[in-house]
This record gives C-alpha cells, structure tokens and sequence, in this order.
DNA sequence: GCCAACGTTGGC
DNA sequence: GCCAACGTTGGC
C-alpha cells in the first residue's frame, strides 16, 4: 500500500464535492502532465491512501485523506469532443492519458496549511515543497505520518 | 494580478 | 537534438 497527494483547485472540486457523492467515489480525471500521468498509469493501485490537497485558493493545504478504489484506467474524457480535456491525439488503442477512482476517507477538522509544512523540519524534502507544479506525488511513509502528526 | 518555475511545442 | 518561444501551474 502506498501513499500519494493529488491537488484539486476548491473552486473546481473540492473535498466536500467529494464527501458528497452520492454513490460515493469519484473519478480522478483531467490530468494533462506526463510525470502525473505515468505515476497514475503505473503506480497508484486500489487501497492505496491519498491526500488530497486544495491548491490555487485562498488557503492552500491538505484537507483530508480520499481512498484509491480502481487503480488507473484510460481517462475517458480525452476521448470526449465535448470535453475541455479532449484529446485530438489520443485513441482507444494507444490512450495518452490515465484516470484513477477515489472514495472519500476524512476530512480533516482544520486545513493543513502549507506555510506549516513548509515550516515543519521532517518535511522539508517532501515533494510538495520541492516540486511544487506536480500535481500527482508520492509521499513517503514518513512524511504520511509526519502531516497526520500535524493535525489540530 | 504578478511572476517564478517548469513543461511543451516546433523550427532549424 | 537543441533551444527559443510560449503556455501553464500555483504561491503569494
């Protein structure tokens, strides 16, 4: 079982959105950036735990913890005309672009805030800090149980 | 809204 | 294959 942090902009789908689900888990799609994509195509497997992290917003940080519940899968939005993710280069046979399923876990009572993690000394070589424009990482046993100590 | 970091595109 | 131009991400 690994650990991993995804971002989502609040404004687009947020950890409420995804709390809210009726059938309760939620399509992780629209990831356009290689490095994600691979980690997402070849990585990330059913049961594996994610933070999920609200970026581009007034309050940036971790705000819970989703569940992976199908690894990953071709995402069928790059096939989609009418999708802001279609892909023109993207075909059934050799799919560019990779989605995963989650579920939500837990909310945290307060936001994670990034300014703290930046501050906390056993994360200072977490990807988060070091690679900020990645928006799939992997996160370390360590640092998994580093943010969890962190909460209120 | 600004801008630094960095990923992608395309001409050569 | 290099690299300049350009586009996007994301914190502040």
């Amino acid at each position: 079982m690994n650990y991993w942090l995804f971002k989502s902009e609040p404004d687009e789908y947020s950890i409420d959105d995804l709390k809210n689900e009726a059938r309760g888990w939620e399509i992780w799609d629209g990831i356009r950036n290689y490095q994600a994509r691979n980690i997402l195509r070849d990585q990330v497997a059913s049961g594996d735990q994610v933070f999920f992290y609200h970026s581009s917003c007034k309050q940036v940080g971790i705000a819970g913890i989703m569940t992976v519940v199908r690894a990953g899968y071709p995402d069928p939005a790059q096939f989609d005309e009418t999708s802001r993710y279609y892909d023109v280069k993207a075909s059934l046979d050799s799919p560019r672009w990779f989605s995963v399923d989650v579920a939500f876990k837990e909310k945290f009572d307060d936001l994670i805030l990034l300014k703290d993690i930046k501050r906390n000394p056993a994360l200072v070589n977490m990807a988060l800090v070091n690679q900020s424009r990645l928006s799939i990482q992997p996160v370390t046993p360590i640092e998994w149980q580093a943010v969890l100590a962190m909460r209120a």
